[in-house]
Parts: C-alpha cells; sequence; structure tokens
DNA sequence: CCAAAAGTGTTGACAATACACCCATGA
DNA sequence: TCATGGGTGTATTGTCAACACTTTTGG
C-alpha cells in the first residue's frame, strides 16, 4: 500500500454483494431472482444483493440481503452454506457510481411452497429456470454463468450436491441433482456405488425408509455426511453443461 | 439492492487488492513479500498490494501495483496470469478504516536475478520460503495459507504448473515444481507418462535440446501447451502440503 | 568406470463401466 | 399383472502405481 490513508482521499467506493442461489426443481435447475423496481434497469431481473454496511463483512450482507429480499426461512438462510464465487470490479459495472460487488452461490433444497412470497421486498422475488433467463440487470448474467460453471465443477470434488436435497434424501433424488445440473444422464448402480464408497458422503438413516413420489420400491433414506470433499471425484461425463 | 444511491450516504470504502506472488527456488516455494515502512505494522513484512483507482479495475490494480512496488519486469507483469483468490471484508481487518481487499495468486519462474531490486519501493521487496514466513501484517498470514492452498489444489487439475517454470523447461523441472509445492516425491516414469498423455498440457520444442544441472542425460525440451485443464487430474498423494 | 539424471517397458492391483437381473410398491 | 423406481451382481475394460532396466552425459 503505498498512499496515504485519508478515508477521502478518494472517490469513494460502494461494496456490495450479490447472490445466485440455485435450488433443483421439476428437473431443471432454478435460480432466485428478483423484479428490480426502481432505475437502472427497472423492471429487469436482477440477482439479490444490495449494499456491505459498515460494520458488516461481505459475507454477513449476503445472508443478511438474503433475508430481507427474499422470502427465504429464517433459519434456513443461517445455516446455509455460502461460497464466495469471485468479485467484480469493472469501473462501469454500475452506470450511477463505482460499485465493486462480492458475488456468492448457495445450493438451497426445493423449497415446499414454490416462491419464496414473505413480504415486502419478498414479493418481487421468484425461481427462474436457469434456461429461460434472458437478460439481467448490470453484469448479472456474467456472475449468474460463472456461478453456474462453479456449481457444476464443484459437484465432481465436492459434497455439497447434498445441499440441493432436503435433510434427508433418496440416493435417486441426489442422482437426480446431478443429471439436472450436468444436463446428463448417469448409470444408477454405478452412481450408488460410488456414492456409498466415499466415506462420509452420505449416511443412511437408520430407522427404515421409505419415500417416493408415488409408486416404485421404496427408497432408503439419507442424510449429508460430515465428509465435504470426494476422494476420489465423481467425474461428469464428456458432453455436459446446458 | 434496497437503499438510495447518494455515494456519499455511507462512511466510505476502500478497496484494496493483494497479492500472493509465488515462484519454485532452490526447492522451496517462495513468496514475494515487501518489508512496510509506516504504520500500522511498520517493518513487518507484508503482501504487496495497494489501493484500487477510481478508473480501475482490481485486476488492472493488481498488475500496476505489482510493478510500482516489486521489481519484476514490465513484460511479466503484463502477461502474468493472475487469478482471483477471494475477496477479504472482515470489518476489522485494517485498523485504519474499512478497507475491502480483493486477493489475487500468482505463479512465476524463477527469476534470473534473484531478488526484485528495482529502484523505489522495489527496494523492500523479496522473495521468502514460505517455510520462513512467520508473521505477517493485517491479516496477510490468512491469505498467504488460503493462496498455498488454492495453488496446491490447482495443480492437480490444471495447467499452471508450467507458470512456475521458464518458457522451456524440462519434464524434470516440471515435475520438481509439483514435488516442491505439494512437499512430496513422484515417480519419474509415471509423471512423464501422465503429462505427456494429457494432450495439450505441454508440446516438446522441435529442434532436439539439451540442458541440465550438470552431469547426467540431456533432457528433451518442452513448452506450454495450449490446454489449461488437466483431464485427469494429476493426482496428489495422501500426505502433502507441508 | 561410476554417479547422476533422462527415458522405456512390464506387470499386477484396483477402479470404472456396461448391463443383466431381482425386489417392492401403486394402480 | 404391469409399470416404475430401488437395489444387487458380475464380467470386461482400462488406468495407475511400482519397479526393473537402458541410455547418455560429466568427472
Amino acid at each position: 500500500m503505498t498512499a496515504g490513508y485519508d478515508p477521502y482521499a478518494f472517490e469513494p467506493f460502494a461494496v456490495t454483494v450479490d447472490l445466485a442461489v440455485f435450488t433443483v426443481r421439476a428437473g431443471a435447475l432454478h435460480v432466485l431472482l428478483i423484479r428490480r423496481g426502481q432505475e437502472p434497469y427497472a423492471g429487469a431481473w436482477a440477482l439479490p444483493g444490495g449494499f456491505v454496511l459498515p460494520r458488516e463483512s461481505a459475507e454477513t450482507a449476503a445472508r443478511r440481503e438474503l433475508a430481507e429480499e427474499t422470502g427465504l426461512p429464517e433459519e434456513l438462510v443461517a445455516a446455509l452454506h455460502l461460497e464466495q464465487l469471485r468479485t467484480y470490479s469493472e469501473p462501469d459495472r454500475d452506470p450511477r457510481m463505482r460499485v465493486v460487488s462480492v458475488a456468492f452461490t448457495a445450493l438451497v433444497p426445493d423449497l415446499p411452497e414454490p416462491a419464496p412470497e414473505g413480504g415486502g421486498d419478498a414479493a418481487h422475488a421468484r425461481w427462474l429456470a436457469v434456461h429461460d433467463v434472458s437478460e439481467l440487470a448490470f453484469d448479472h448474467a456474467v456472475i449468474l454463468a460463472d456461478a453456474r460453471e462453479r456449481i457444476g465443477a464443484k459437484l465432481e470434488y465436492t459434497c455439497l450436491a447434498t445441499g440441493f436435497c432436503p435433510p434427508e434424501f433418496t440416493l435417486g433424488e441426489l442422482q437426480s441433482v446431478y443429471e439436472t445440473v450436468w444436463n446428463t444422464t448417469l448409470d444408477r448402480p454405478n452412481f450408488r456405488r460410488k456414492v456409498l464408497a466415499t466415506p462420509g458422503f452420505v449416511e443412511a438413516v437408520p430407522g427404515a425408509a421409505r419415500l417416493t413420489g408415488g409408486r416404485g420400491k421404496p427408497a432408503a433414506l439419507y442424510r449429508p455426511g460430515p465428509a465435504t470433499t470426494l476422494h476420489p471425484p465423481l467425474l461428469r461425463p464428456e458432453g455436459s453443461t446446458r
């Protein structure tokens, strides 16, 4: 650091956070968006986010904004695994002023009630299939693309796919998470073996189990295990993503 | 984004960049540090870095600061592959004011002249073995640890190990990069096969070659290839990284 | 001729794939 | 009893680690 340290020596920067929150619903990857109510980009879809307050870290701000702007349940937001994606700092990314934005990604299970319909700001929040997302405010389309890329890659060598699942899930549900994000199909017996062979990825819920979308044999239930990384990785087949 | 947009509505944030620049020298991983000349932490070692100017992106600022503060050659700095590591935004990470810092990592070959000894700021820049680094200013020890971790992981599935090598290098040199960063030993025949089996990782320099630290059979020379990712990855053995 | 480093070959253990097959349930 | 999804077994194929061996240089 070279120059002096008068806080007002420089044109002030605003620091914001943006969130790419994903879920898997109806066999498609969805992202949580809000509709902007004011200029610029009024009426356009945007990633949820907002200013980092003077006494907050970026991560704290991200949780606060997520709770405020979307109707996601408090306890879910508090427990959520937030991952820092990247910081976007192009000088003209916001037409009003200099804004540097720290982007985060998060994965949530498909929520019982379809859209977050809390009150206030949450009214403009919606899940949209990433397929159908066309234009976004600011450089959010770039952030979204980067986030998708990252999520897809992370499924290969981390356990975070369970983040898309409810607290207890079947291996079929877990598999469909991979298939949806990667837009591919996997061999069920092999998928099953790989998951179970990785210690700490999932652990069986002891009292037997049942569940399924209707017909078919009831499936055993699993919980996320203590592991965070996948050794060896679960590699996606050649052609995937989109 | 919820609130109004008066640039002065909030206590201003300063945005800085910090750089963890690594090289491999004499069988040890080294990091480029500068000695601080002013409070706070005067006399302490710190990562190079500085303020992002009003019309700069973080990456542009990183290159500028790197050139200014260290004596690294201009053309090297311009061509360098900079990778964004993470943004550090804890409210009290700088005792003077609110500073949000975007951290980058970069890899450079062992430079002919041992330390950057340009002029001015560069006078305080030195390469230190990461082993010997004890205390650093601010939260730079955390940044350094994160950067090491990231570099080690990235060697597994990307081609960036060649960034530690001169423009033309032998497979032995490349192997010792892996061995140094991972603090492990690798089987030479197998390493060789894996590298050559990955299309685009390295390409042979056609006109024969020779080079070596003295005795031994002359080795063929290679250049970095066009590939950026390693499929399949080159996994490090169980116990590594210190 | 010996040490040191580059480069080649071969083998056996293990992992990943593909696919056949059985089980339990709802309609 | 049939369709649907859960779950098991197995053979083939390929990949990877281990290690023996040859080649080319400097002293």
